[in-house]
RNA sequence: GCGGAAUUAGCUCAGCUGGAUAGAGCGUCGGUCUACGAAACCGAAGGUCGCAGGUUCGACUCCUGCAUUCCGCGCCA
């Protein structure tokens, strides 16, 4: 709708040239807003204002001018001049019933594009080291990321989800020395627990899963505790197994599913953490002081240079993460989103840096990012701060047995990923208004319940039969709900565009608000049978939008609660 | 100290990349079921958009300071 109106008033500005009263056709599109006054008509344009002092004309002038100049067409009601000069338009209304058709003969495909015309996008989100279960963060990431992957493919882009696993490096020698401390009978509070140990409950578990010779199945692979608590290299192999295996089960009840577990490991394995250092230092971009090894990070606005290799001879965790970037570009994403919490925005400088230095092409922007805030989780009026297992932190699996997945995974998803999050674990098991999910979802389910009510009446039912009584459909809450059904292709686009998943989550809570005033107002299943049958099809219409949406998110659409 | 994010109703948050009288839910107050699912609806009260400048026809939105909160700031990952 918005294109059309904005190519009837191109004209008009065009028809205002040969007539004489503007010199020429301004360079910028006519800008087309929804108002929130409904007053203020469905859509409405600034041109005239935006215009006005350029061409020496009050705006309400040139917007009296404008509405003259605009061609005959069936979009448009009437337009009115209001405020400081906006153009208002009042739009045919059975132009916004007609949505109903639309999305019965497009069903799951409707809202969905192909904008991203089938190119490639790599997603990696996650990414959490093999040292520990999930915690509510990476369950954020899960949810923000996963969602981002359908919002992306809703929108015509081949995605590949990737899960980065951390493990080689100091974290996993923690881990290891951790859970050879616990075979040795040590707890955290010993005199020679690790420095850096992990001190969960879960390393105990790990520690008598080794010692009493258990088998795990992680990923492509399976393992047997060795039972050797000296056996340093069998305990890591096996502990890293373990904690795998339980993200995956974590992953799995979460309903995320990756593409790829790309292992840090591999980037040695292949040698291509050696030939990064040995790009870096070809294009002239390293410099060796205090026996350690520098990039210039400096020179792509670093506010420092870093260290590649310590002067003890290992590399610094940023080398690896230039390697796989480096191996992300080779394997052909010209588009790439990282989704990581907050805590790791220095990282990004850094990695864009390395890129930069390996001078093979990468774009500075590349690849792009969306960072999420920390969440804190509340129970009972009161910051959780422990999990039983964990020991440090709230795990996802504790949310998830507490509120169950779609609830988790709405609550994660639903703000903004720059603000920080407080998840309140009493209102996401609450069942009434104050709960979205069990918002939109009771909507879906009293969807179905009426069409299942008017199938019970009447078996041969054909919800498509109503689209020949659209003009039926016209009191406010029925074309309110219509208007907001026909908003849905452009939420999913902006949503897919500036990366922000959360723009479905309120989408879906305004369009559940308009079904619910509506199915109030109006009773579905009584008054003429046209009446009747235009209203089931908005109804059949409604739930399928509220699918999709909820699709997005990841989050189910029951037929019955 | 440096960098990033945030600051909007009593609470939790939106605010469509600069538009008109700043919106929801909860909470508070008052209404609506012999029921197409009340897990719902309708109405009322509630705001100097952290503070001060600037940019312009117009600023919650952009710019500059300041304040406060959170997160980073290792030859850890």
């Amino acid at each position: 709708m918005k294109p059309e109106l904005a190519a009837l008033i191109s004209e008009a500005l065009e028809q205002l040239v040969s007539q004489g009263v503007l010199a020429e056709v301004p360079d910028t599109a006519p800008q087309i807003d929804r108002p929130k006054d409904p007053s203020h008509g469905d859509l409405s344009c600034n041109i005239a204002m935006v215009l006005a002092k350029r061409v020496g004309m009050a705006p309400s002038e040139l917007a009296s001018q404008l509405i003259a100049a605009l061609p005959a067409n069936e979009l448009v009601d009437r337009c009115d001049i209001a405020g400081p000069g906006f153009i208002n338009f009042f739009i045919n209304s059975s132009r916004h019933t007609e949505v109903v058709r639309t999305i019965l003969e497009a069903g799951a495909a409707y809202g969905r594009s192909d904008a991203g015309g089938g190119r490639r996008v790599q997603v990696e989100f996650v990414s959490a080291n093999p040292t520990g279960p999930l915690h509510v963060g990476h369950g954020r990431g899960a949810a923000i990321g996963d969602s981002l992957g359908r919002l992306l493919e809703a929108t015509g882009w081949s995605v590949q989800r990737e899960f980065y696993y951390n493990d080689a490096g100091q974290q996993i020698n923690n881990l290891a020395l951790s859970v050879q401390a616990r075979a040795l009978g040590k707890n955290p509070d010993h005199p020679d627990w690790p420095a850096d140990g992990y001190r969960g409950g879960y390393i105990e578990d790990v520690a008598s899963a080794y010692l009493s010779g258990e088998t795990v199945l992680a990923a492509d692979r399976k393992i047997t505790g060795g039972g050797d608590p000296k056996d340093l290299d069998a305990i890591q192999d096996f502990a890293v197994a373990c904690l795998r295996r339980e993200q995956d089960q974590d992953l799995k009840a979460f309903q995320v599913v990756f593409d790829e577990y790309f292992l840090e490991s591999s980037l040695y394995g292949s040698g291509a953490v050696e030939k990064t250092v040995e790009t870096l230092q070809q294009a002239g971009h390293t410099y060796e002081e205090q026996d350690a090894l520098w990039l210039r990070t400096t020179d792509f606005g670093d506010d420092k240079d870093r260290v590649m290799r310590k002067s003890e001879g290992g590399y610094t965790y940023f080398v690896p993460d230039v390697a796989y970037h480096h191996n992300k570009w080779q394997r052909g994403y010209e588009r790439v989103i990282n989704e990581q919490g907050a805590d790791h925005h220095s990282t990004i400088t850094r990695v864009r840096a390395g890129l930069q230095g390996l001078d093979v092409g990468i774009p500075e922007g590349w690849p792009e990012y969306v960072l999420h805030q920390m969440v804190t989780v509340m129970r009972e009026g009161a910051e959780v701060k422990l999990s039983k297992r964990a020991g440090s932190y709230v795990t996802l699996r504790d949310l998830i047995d507490w509120v169950g997945c779609d609830a988790t995974r709405y609550f994660l998803v639903a703000r903004a990923p720059t603000s920080q999050l407080t998840f309140d674990v009493d209102l996401a098991l609450a069942r009434s208004n104050e709960n979205p999910v069990y918002y939109i979802q009771y909507a879906h389910a009293r969807c179905a319940s009426v069409l299942r009510k008017a199938r019970e009446t009447d078996p041969g039912l054909e919800v498509a039969e109503g689209l020949a009584h659209l003009g039926y459909l016209s009191e406010a809450e029925t074309l309110a709900l219509a208007i907001t059904l026909g908003r849905f292709p452009e939420v999913v686009a902006t949503a897919a565009e500036r990366l922000e998943p959360h723009d479905v989550a309120n989408y879906l809570r305004d369009l559940a608000a308009d079904f619910h005033s509506f199915y109030n107002a109006h009773k579905v299943l009584e008054g003429s049978p046209e009446t009747m049958k235009a209203r089931l099809a908005l109804v059949a219409a409604t739930q399928e939008v509220i699918a999709s949406g909820l699709e997005l998110l990841g989050v189910s659409a029951p037929d019955a609660m």
